[in-house]
DNA sequence: CTGAAAGCGCTAACAT
DNA sequence: ATGTTAGCGCTTTCAG
């Protein structure tokens, strides 16, 4: 026992004696190129197994120039991020594809960084790339962050730069057929609960919430934002009742703030959705947990979490890479609207 | 436009020159040694500066044989994970304190992982230590990660081995004076709702609650698991009332329980803390965006988090360490009891 | 297809 | 206090 921390580490010189060829061929095979003769792969797999050898990262990083480290930048209040099973599900999908390929996942929550240390280490190269899961108007040390390092965003960025990549879904398109279901449902005055506009998906929603009404010839309803929280959706749905205008149905811009809605709803002594009809955005594992669960616009978190880690691993690759992905969304109807 | 990715990265040997010193020179104030001459101090200072220059990390990991990054491990369901606002507050306190350092904190979940990228990599020494952030009994795996590198855990781990660490609140006597609280506010039957019996804190909290009630010579109420969540907080509760002995009181192991727990009761048309008295455990950002505010009891979460990164940093750096930090709980008195 | 040789940028004895 | 000198373990031309 406790001898393990001092295992002397196997180098690619003891993997070259042991196949008895040189280095040169063996990182060679370990970096699985083609000019390599059968007989000698044969000889340098088995004895890297014998071995039981594993390249030195450092050593590696320094020859070749890449780290194969992937910054996942959270450019929001820890609070706000780990509250929403949106985010939760994005971290998962991207934890999930970077596990399968020999990237790591280095953590900077902007948020926790007063200074720049942040940016400063991901400008130095000391990251391949980065992977920004939200993305603020204010937030300005993003462009920073692209100008050093090849960028994915989730979420199309504010302003988009001819070298941007990212993966998003349709938003104008999901809150209007969101709406849009609302109207077929026979609702009259619907109101919505938004994000924050600073954020590109929260105006988009909302842009497509206004034009299933325009379209429809029915008034705009109350807007209130509710900041993509709870407590937000919550307090956005009393300010709309107080509002005097009584909706008869709510798009809340995500299953967070849904939720809120709902309870704000529940308070107010009103039944859903026999009195107000609430229609959520996301179809994450909220939809299912309250009561009524909710009716709502699906978008497949997981995935495009996953993809943007796969985007931004080809492009590492070399490999040509569209520079946007839309992911589909699909209406999910269950009790609350 | 688009020079951005290819700036000559400045090297150790450029400010070196440019302070008119050696390699050494710069590399010794780079690493805070002593002996260095207040001159050259001050010019290597400006060189760094001038020059803007950052170490690069692999030639220094691979020179001087630490990787300069801490691992953070989830051993837990992303959505649970991402759901409870203890961990936001750990993670915003480890994030932090490792902003503060030179470490990087590189990203693990376990959950997504089937294989064992992770144990292995870990294994191999490519993270200086770990801090893991959370600990159930089936988690075998995290041994392995024990034998391989230094580790500070999120709670007294279940197996306790001698080079083990750990940051920790007094969970008995938490749950205990939650409890010694309802019955100094006369309640008579006072269940409990607990987090999963695989974790040490959720199987501490009952204990004092029961300490509690023996001790003042109370019958024992309901048990239920809530699972540390806040759907498993609302099942637990209307377990409870559905089991037929009203409880007048309930002490729930988590805010996020006492949450759900809050909802089945309102749910069931009782009043709080008229009916049934709430408290919960944490005093995380739910206690106050309820209604009724909830009375809990507080444990110090993001200095937890702190606490955990500064004893790991503290270790690697050699500074002698006490093995385990018990930080203090407090009452909050609010509305709910 | 393979080996030799030259570093990658930094730290850490060892001199001085 | 500071400079010199070896590497750390690996990738990558460049010859052959």
């Amino acid at each position: 026992m406790a001898t393990e921390r001092l295992q002397a580490p196997v180098t690619i010189e003891e993997v070259a004696a042991a196949a008895g060829v040189s280095r040169s061929t063996v990182s060679r095979v370990v970096n699985g190129a083609s000019s390599v003769s059968p007989s000698a792969l044969e000889a340098v797999t088995k004895a890297i197994s014998d071995l039981n050898y594993v390249p030195n990262r450092a050593a590696r990083s320094l020859a070749s120039r890449q780290t194969l480290a992937i910054a996942l930048v959270v450019p929001e209040e820890t609070t706000r991020f780990f509250g929403d099973p949106f985010f939760a599900a994005i971290v998962s999908g991207i934890n999930a594809r970077i596990a399968r390929s020999d990237y790591v996942l280095n953590l900077f929550i902007a948020n926790d960084d007063p200074g720049d240390k942040m940016t400063s280490y991901l400008s130095r190269g000391n990251v391949d790339g980065a992977i920004i899961v939200s993305h603020h108007t204010s937030d300005t040390f993003i462009e920073r962050i692209a100008d050093a390092v090849p960028v994915v965003y989730g979420g199309r960025p504010v302003k988009l730069r001819d070298d941007d990549y990212y993966v998003d879904v349709d938003n104008v398109r999901g809150g209007r057929e969101a709406t849009e279901y609302l109207i077929g449902r026979g609702h009259k005055r619907i109101a919505t609960i938004t994000g924050p506009l600073t954020m590109r998906a929260a105006m988009e929603r909302l842009t497509g919430w206004r034009d299933a009404l325009t379209g429809a010839g029915l008034p705009l309803g109350a807007v209130e934002d509710g900041n993509f929280t709870d407590d937000g959706g919550a307090e956005a749905m009393r300010r709309i009742l107080a509002s005097g205008e009584k909706p008869d149905a709510v798009f809340a811009a995500s299953d967070l703030m849904a939720r809120g809605a709902l309870h704000a709803l529940a308070s107010a002594g009103l039944r859903v959705p026999e009195d107000v009809a609430v229609i959520g955005f996301d179809d994450s594992p909220i939809a299912t947990s309250v009561t009524p669960s909710l009716t709502t616009m699906r978008q497949p978190s997981f995935l495009q979490g996953e993809e943007m880690a796969s985007m931004l691993i080809d492009r590492l690759a070399g490999i040509p890479t569209p520079h946007s992905r839309i992911m589909p969304t699909g209406l999910v109807v269950r009790e609350s609207a």
